[in-house]
Formats: structure tokens, sequence, C-alpha cells
DNA sequence: ACCTGAACACCGTTCAAGT
DNA sequence: ACCTGAACACCGTTCAAGT
């Protein structure tokens, strides 16, 4: 048994050993360079060798997508609703950010999965039971998970550009080449701005909007 | 003159020319098919001619999103504050729907570019006119951009899935298989949720509750 | 400066074939 | 069923060279 990466020549394929293959490669090098030949070298086999187990390209991200999923962590219970909210909110917020993939992932392909389905029944389940009717219920699960994955992608792309050199380089030449008198201000929050584009304080901010607003529809019902 | 496509193998090739032409097939076409041998065709020249004007592919990109962001129209002026965050976010929104190339523009690469910025420092100007604090103003601009591209995004992605049939068999077939004792309020709700995934109402729903917190935090002051 | 042509090091996927 | 090997039709980008 040489001890050498994870490699299984053998007769040892399965969906579950690809998609975690794949999800590593993804995150040790990035979500764009991926490919189904890497994954495949990784594996020490042929690259029609995954075609036994997934369809394409598009269907193996979308197990790995669901295989993310089953990571959100379920309702709390026996909280106010506006802390259940919160939570799962969080939950998914935290594991976009330990799997910047998922951003991806979630961006690019709509739900389907039965993964994506727990995580939502979570969340419509606290809101019906704090007696929002089905419409509403609907409407206010979509804001919050649309806020949820704009947000995040958004502090994942900005903390990316940061980290590489080059981008750092990009952000820093654009804010000084703002004129004062064209965006007055934009410069004169630039401090502001640089410090809110990520992190659970921004985050929080935008979500406790969200539900300050949908608390105030609790009180005043239509 | 040959009546043919847009061709121009004379010399006057241009950043603008190439950018529009972009644009156009990446509509056409969609994102994930654009390609710079594909762009370099349609112009009637080399693939390398492309790179007398831009660096590379990204950076082509940041110009055809600077390029459309100047489309964003800018904000409505002797109107209360609300509906001028109402109506950027609406002009937004309604550019992203026109060209769906603009959401995953947006979503894969942070801001740069002077138009980006112009539509920054509209929001950031009502905003600050309206009494909220530097920070506060910051906060809130990232917030709404978030919930916008979020929002957006999710909503042309729908689209799209229904739109081809593989995929809307898909979204049918998915549903169909969630048992209801697992997921009883997914199943229930499967008709308002499949209304909710896009169009104005839904957006203006998420809007809404937005500008509540935020007016909320107007009226009681930290 | 502006553009070409050949070449490099890749892709996802099909197809026919092996076991 | 599970996997291989060769091939197809592509990519973005570099490099040397032309004008």
């Amino acid at each position: 048994m040489p001890a050498g990466r994870t490699r299984t020549p053998r007769n040892t394929l399965s969906p579950e050993l690809i998609v975690r293959t794949a999800l590593d490669l993804m995150e040790a090098q990035g979500n764009d360079a991926f490919s189904l030949r890497g994954l495949a070298a990784e594996l020490g086999v042929g690259p029609m060798a995954l075609y036994t187990y997934f369809r394409n390209k598009d269907d193996l991200y979308d197990a790995v997508r669901d295989h993310l999923m089953a990571l959100v962590p379920g309702v709390p219970e026996d909280a106010p609703w506006p802390d259940q909210v919160r939570a799962v909110c969080r939950g998914l917020r935290r594991l976009m950010l330990q799997h910047p993939c998922l951003a991806q992932l979630l961006a690019s392909r709509p739900l389907s999965g039965h993964e994506t389905a727990r995580v939502a029944e979570g969340l419509l389940g606290v809101l019906r039971s704090a007696g929002f009717d089905k419409e509403t219920a609907a409407r206010t699960h979509t804001t919050l998970f649309t806020y949820v994955l704009g947000a995040t992608s958004w502090e994942i792309q900005m903390a990316a550009e940061r980290g590489n050199p080059e981008g750092w380089r990009r952000l820093r030449t654009t804010m000084a080449t703002l004129s004062p008198e064209e965006f007055p201000t934009v410069v004169e929050l630039a401090p502001e701005l640089s410090r809110t584009t990520g992190g659970d304080e921004q985050f929080d901010y935008g979500l406790d909007l969200l539900l300050a607003g949908l608390q105030q529809q609790v009180r005043t019902p239509s």
C-alpha cells in the first residue's frame, strides 16, 4: 500500500468518493481551476471513468452542492422565531464562507436536491409557525435566501480580490482614480465602504433590517 | 460594401466596438458560450488582435460590466428618499433582467470601474441626505446592493431553468420526488414557492422589508 | 501601434472497444 | 456494470514575427 495521494486505481470508485474528492479540489485550487480531467487524475482513473457515475460536469456540480447543503445546521428548537430565522441564515452563510465554492454553485444552478429542500423546509416551517400565511412565508423565504446568497457571495468575492495582490492593487487604483468632484460621497465614505464589505456585523445589519420589517408586518397585519 | 455581419477586417478596431460586439454575443448565445475566439471571428480578426486592447479575458469582462453599469438610470430628484432608493434598486434590477450577463459579471468580479462608482455615488448621496451617518450609509448601501444582486441573479437563474425544457423537467421531477412526510411545508407551499421565485412583486416585497426596517431606524435613532 | 500565424497546454464530451 | 484509449471540437494565452 503506497502512501501516495488519494488514489484508487482499484475497483473502488463511488459517487461519494468522487464528490468528496471534487470538493477537496475545488477548495484547494479554486472553483474555476477545477476540471473533470484533473479530478480523474487525482482519483487515478481516466476522465471517462467519471461518466459512469455522473452524466456530465453539471450533474457532478449538483451532487457537490447537495453534499454541502447537508451541512447546513438545523433549526434550533425552543427559541423565538426571529432567532430561529437568524440561526438558519447565519448557518448558511457560515457554510458558504467555509466552502467558497458553494456560493458559486448556488449562484450558477437553481435548487434541486433533497438537501436544499431540507434547508427550505426548516425556514418555511419556522415562518408558518410564526403565523405567516402561505404566500408571505414563501415570499419571505425567497427574500431571506437571496439576501444570504447575495451578501455572502459578494463578501467572498471581495475577500478573494483583497487576497490576491493583483486584485488589491486594482482596488486601490480604482479608489485613488475617482475624482472627489464627481464622486464626493464615495470618496468621503471610502473607509466606511471598505469596512462594510463583509464581516458578521455587516451581514447581521442587513439581516436585522429584514427582520425588523418582518416584525413590523406581524404587528400590523393587513 | 458587403451586407454581411458586423465585420471589420479594416483598420477600424476599437475598445468600444469590441465591448459592444462582446455584449451582443453574450446576450445572443449566453454568457458561458462566449469566447474570445468566437468574438474575434465575429469581428473578422484573429484572436490575438483583441490583446492589443485588453490584457486578457477578465479585463474585457470588466469593460463590458462597466459599459452596462453606465445604463443604470440616475437618482430621481425631488422625491422622498425611500422612493429614491426604490428607483435606483429597481433600475439596477431592470438592467440586469435586460442584460442577464450583467448578473454573472457582477457576481464573478468585484466593483472597479467608474460607472459602478457612479451608481454607488447616487445611492450613497441619497442615504447621506436622508440623515444617515457615514457608517450606516455605507452598511445600508452594501445591504441594498447585495440584495438586488442576490434576488435578481436568482430570478434570472430560475427563469433560465424554466426556459430550457431539460431544466423544467428537472424542477418538476425534484418537486414530485419530495416526500410529504419529510418535507411537509415545502410540498404544501409548492405553488406559492413557484409563484414567488421572481417578478416585480417578489422583488418589491423584499425591498420594502429592508426599507421598513430602515425607516424604523430613522424614527428611533440610537 | 496594430495584427497575424503557429504553437502550447489545456478543456468537456462522444464513440467504439474492452472486461 | 465499469473503465480505457483515441479522437473531436474546442479553449485562453505566449511567443516570434510581420507592417
